[in-house]
RNA sequence: GGGCGUGUAACUCAGCGGGAGAGUGCCACCUUCACACGGUGGAAGUCGUUGGUUCAAACCCAAUCGCGCCUACCA
């Protein structure tokens, strides 16, 4: 056979698009047709006028990992991916791009409006698919779906219908988080509490009487044109006689009472409160319970409007509060004002302050729903990894509240709901009418609002499967297998996807839920585009390439911790796969002139055992790990395998078949070299895809893709514990030798004559005298013995101990003795340490009685160990004063 | 105010009841036949602090300090 070729250096872009467009267009990444239970995963949407940053690659380099590994092992496995259309993110991305024209959407008009909005969605959908692919995700493309698409539209539009038969949906008029900015208002989820410094304005409210005044506090001053009464705790014994006095409301012509309200904290301020029922949630309880009538004192846009005094009629409401702190000082209202810091609630998608406000809105009942799902978790019929986020999930669940999912925006899935605007009537529906069916009438408007983007995302795991149709693929994906996401979204999404699963189907959407960490820089801050300290993964692809990426992720990808990564951490991936790369290219250099042979594993000597041995452990190792979501043990077991044994001793040794054996012996090593090289292949793929796929195809020993190859099974005809523990003690030999010519500057090109002597004849000695053509090749030797029997003379030579034997290195002339001696006594009383603690122990009656007898066991063989090290060190001292 | 996480080598992190580990960085030597994105060897840690449980603690418990996150209607 011919050698194979392989570039000389590694250079993923000249692989990675090619191999992707190939599994493409086979149809690798579509579900196989396998009766086994299928393994099936759907992609967390992202925002499809987004673009991909490294959560997205975290999330979906795992979901890869997975999704590779399960299909490797012979079960029909999907990964559907999609994007979703992100209803107020998307319309201000729309928004942004009118403004720079000088445009309004209100100056395009609705239906202009949501025109503009698909053609920026079609764009910008290529943009985050192709970020994707670019990645490496092996999802089924031919069943990509979007919120927005009919089928799913459908979907939203049954279950609003449904869920409105049910009576779990419902209109009312409720003091709800309001953005100004965004014109919409938002669910309780998606206001986001940061830390505002303020005031705490102190005002006097005077007697209506003119018999003198009360003092209130406040943050909002700017609210008292909607002030409906002072409340005062009952128990507050300063105010008792004050409950039903009238005051005078600064700067207007109303009177307001004080009244009694037990919600009201003696301690706080001044112990009064201004009650304004319309721009805060506990004056809109407290009003509810004292039938006050809320006075709405902000536009939509978050000025104040004509209920208020005309000079602050128009201003926003920061600007408002100031021209109102100021006008109360000059007028003698103000008491004092103190710098007060609080949290306050913002918008989480522009940032701007959310304000309390009153209208009209659409919810969702969720209390029964909620219970099911905490039902369903306490079944354990879902589970987390990791497990604390439970608690995350059920104290949400416990406390759920009622889900606003009306929101003032054009983008998005229209309300099915239609009002005559003859008779008044309203129709919830699922086909849209034509006319009322009340009256008749064709007089009949749609409800201006769409729903929460989170009201089709709730839908994603069966809705993308063609529910409400009960579709094949419906039939035979759902319930899903495993979720991957992040922990910031476990409200917004994952319970809500759980409720609406248990709603409809009956049952959980997946089973395992695997919650990532965030992706940080090096100083734990989060990635954001304000701070500018994000890493684009698309550069990081450009840089190191998509393997590198996805390896570095998942060594890194300890459960449930933050990854804390900058672009030299994707050096870990990227010297791998050049690693990688290399040792294939060697390898495959070798075969020129070679016959691939069957394996015959009788044939096997020790050093083959233990190879096969390792490969068989680390299989096992990246097997479970997989399986129990430990990401970063997975790539752990691998890179130890293929680069600390496989590199470094294996292929190293079989240097010595390659370079001086037979034809037969050659062809055999070179067979067991591309067997070991090829099963790598399959153990690193879901990890490494585009190296392994590449490499897969130039190994003459393969046939089809690594991708749909079978992955390695742990055999246990292959374990061979012995032959890796006399593997153990060459190393253990040889890096005794090349330690001793490090601190001896004895440089490689000088050939050294060893005797290696054994304490006693048998399997070690055995091992060694099989090898020993070997050991000189890795201890550097001319010329190296075995004496089992103590016979060879070795006065003169350089002692080093090892475990059960001794290696003597005839180097007297380059040794500086007191050197020597004195770095052996520093080892001397290193072991001497260790054997203290491990004979305090054996001396000590209760760990003898109480400790496991392994554990005894263990302690003994260390003793003996180093016992046997410190006898023999001291010997080498007396023969280092000899020479 | 409640809850969760976290503090291990210069940096980023594994380990989580029985001899302190990895990657990067650092030092020395090596451009020797795939790989200098390499090889060989080495230095480097009171495992935040203090108590406790245990024959045995980086690991379990308690307290404490620091950092981070989530959650909560104190105006």
């Amino acid at each position: 056979m011919k050698a194979i070729e392989l570039e000389k250096t590694y250079n993923p872009k000249d692989f990675e698009n090619r191999i992707y467009e190939q599994w493409v267009e086979d149809g690798n990444f579509k579900p196989c047709d396998s009766k086994e239970k299928p393994f099936v995963i759907v992609m967390p949407p992202p925002n499809v006028t987004g673009i991909l940053h490294m959560g997205h690659a975290l999330n979906n380099s795992l979901q890869d990992i997975l999704t590779r590994y399960y299909r490797m092992t012979g079960r029909p496995t999907l990964w559907l991916p999609g994007t979703d259309h992100a209803g107020i993110a998307t319309q201000n991305v729309v928004e942004r791009q009118l403004a720079k024209e000088g445009l309004r959407r209100q100056d395009l008009g609705r239906e202009k409006f949501v025109e503009r909005t698909w053609q920026v969605k079609e764009k910008h959908h290529d943009i985050i698919v192709n970020q994707l692919k670019t990645i490496g995700a092996s999802c089924d493309w031919s069943r990509e779906r979007f919120t927005m698409d009919e089928g799913l539209s459908k979907a939203v539009r049954e279950t609003f219908v449904s869920l409105y038969e049910r009576n779990l949906i419902y209109k009312g008029l409720y003091l709800v988080n309001y953005c100004p900015h965004c014109g919409t208002a938002l669910a309780d989820d998606e206001v986001e509490h940061q830390e505002d410094v303020g005031h705490l304005y102190d005002v006097r409210y005077p007697f209506a009487d003119g018999s003198g005044y009360i003092t209130v506090a406040t943050t909002r001053p700017e609210t008292m044109f909607g002030d409906q009464a002072v409340a005062v705790n009952p128990d507050d014994e300063r105010y008792k006689s004050l409950v039903g006095k009238m005051l005078k409301l600064p700067l207007t012509d109303r009177e307001i009472p004080i009244i009694a309200d037990s919600f009201v904290g003696i301690e706080f301020g001044t112990g009064m409160v201004k009650i304004t029922p319309a721009h805060d949630p506990n004056d809109w309880e407290c009003g509810k319970r004292h039938n006050l009538e809320p006075i709405n004192i902000l536009n939509p846009d978050g000025t104040l409007n004509d209920v208020c005094p005309e000079q602050f009629r128009g201003l926003p409401a920061k600007e408002a509060r100031d021209l109102v702190a100021k006008t109360l000082e000059e007028q003698g209202y103000l008491v004092k004002c103190e710098e007060y810091k609080h949290e306050v609630g913002h918008c989480y998608r522009c940032n701007t302050t959310v304000e309390p406000y009153m209208s009209e809105q659409w919810f969702v009942r969720m209390r029964s729903m909620a219970d099911k799902a905490l039902k369903a978790w306490r079944d354990g019929e879902i589970h987390f990894y990791p497990k604390r986020w439970e608690n995350t999930y059920s104290s949400w669940l416990e406390n759920i509240r009622d889900w606003c999912i009306s929101r003032q925006l054009w983008w998005g899935h229209r309300i099915p709901v239609w009002y005559c605007q003859d008779c008044g009537h309203m129709m919830v529906k699922r086909e849209d009418p034509c006319c009322c069916e009340k009256c008749s009438s064709k007089n009949i408007k749609q409800d201006p609002d769409v729903l929460d983007t989170w009201f089709s995302s709730w839908l994603w795991p069966f809705s993308t499967l063609g529910w409400p149709e009960k579709t094949e693929d419906f039939k035979r994906f759902f319930p899903t297998s495993t979720l991957v996401t992040g922990y910031d979204i476990i409200f917004f999404w994952v319970s809500r996807m759980i409720m609406a699963s248990l709603e409809f189907n009956g049952k959980v959407p997946f089973h395992d839920i695997y919650i990532t960490g965030l992706v940080r820089d090096k100083k734990g801050r989060k990635m954001s585009k304000s701070l500018g300290n994000g890493i684009d993964p698309i550069d990081v692809v450009n840089l190191y390439g998509a393997d590198a990426m996805k390896f570095t992720i998942c060594y890194l990808a300890t459960q449930g911790q933050d990854v804390l990564v900058d672009m030299d951490s994707f050096k870990l991936g990227s010297r791998f796969a050049n690693k990688i790369w290399n040792a294939t290219r060697y390898l495959l250099m070798n075969l020129e002139g070679r016959n691939l042979v069957k394996i015959d594993p009788a044939k096997f000597n020790a050093v083959d055992k233990w190879i096969y041995h390792s490969l068989n452990e680390n299989i096992l190792k990246v097997r479970t790990a997989i399986e129990s979501y430990k990401f970063n043990e997975a790539a752990q077991a691998a890179y130890d395998f293929f680069w600390n044994d496989f590199c470094d001793w294996y292929v190293e040794a079989s240097k010595l078949s390659l370079y001086t054996g037979d034809d037969a012996e050659k062809d055999r090593i070179v067979s067991i070299l591309m067997d070991i090289l090829a099963q790598s292949m399959k153990m690193m793929h879901p990890m490494l895809s585009f190296i392994t796929e590449e490499i897969w195809s130039k190994l003459p020993n393969t046939e089809g893709k690594v991708i749909t190859s079978m992955f390695p099974e742990y055999l246990e005809s292959r374990k061979s514990p012995k032959e890796a523990q006399m593997m153990v003690a060459m190393q253990d030999l040889v890096r005794g030798v090349r330690n001793m010519r490090a601190e001896l500057g004895i440089g490689a090109e000088k050939k050294l004559r060893m005797v290696v002597r054994l304490d006693k004849a048998g399997d070690l000695s055995k091992f060694m005298k099989d090898h020993v053509d070997l050991l000189k090749v890795f201890a550097n030797s001319n010329e190296l013995s075995i004496d089992d029997a103590s016979s060879v003379d070795v006065s003169g030579a350089f002692p080093i101990a090892g475990m059960g034997f001794e290696t003597y290195v005839f180097v007297r002339d380059a040794i500086d003795v007191d050197k020597e001696i004195a770095r052996i006594e520093t080892e001397i009383k290193k072991t001497q340490a260790l054997l203290d603690v491990v004979n305090k122990k054996l001396s000590n009656e209760n760990f003898l009685n109480n400790a496991k007898q392994e554990a005894i066991d263990k302690e003994k063989g260390k003793k003996a160990e180093f016992e046997e090290k410190i006898e023999k060190s001291q010997k080498h001292i007396d023969v280092l004063k000899s020479f």
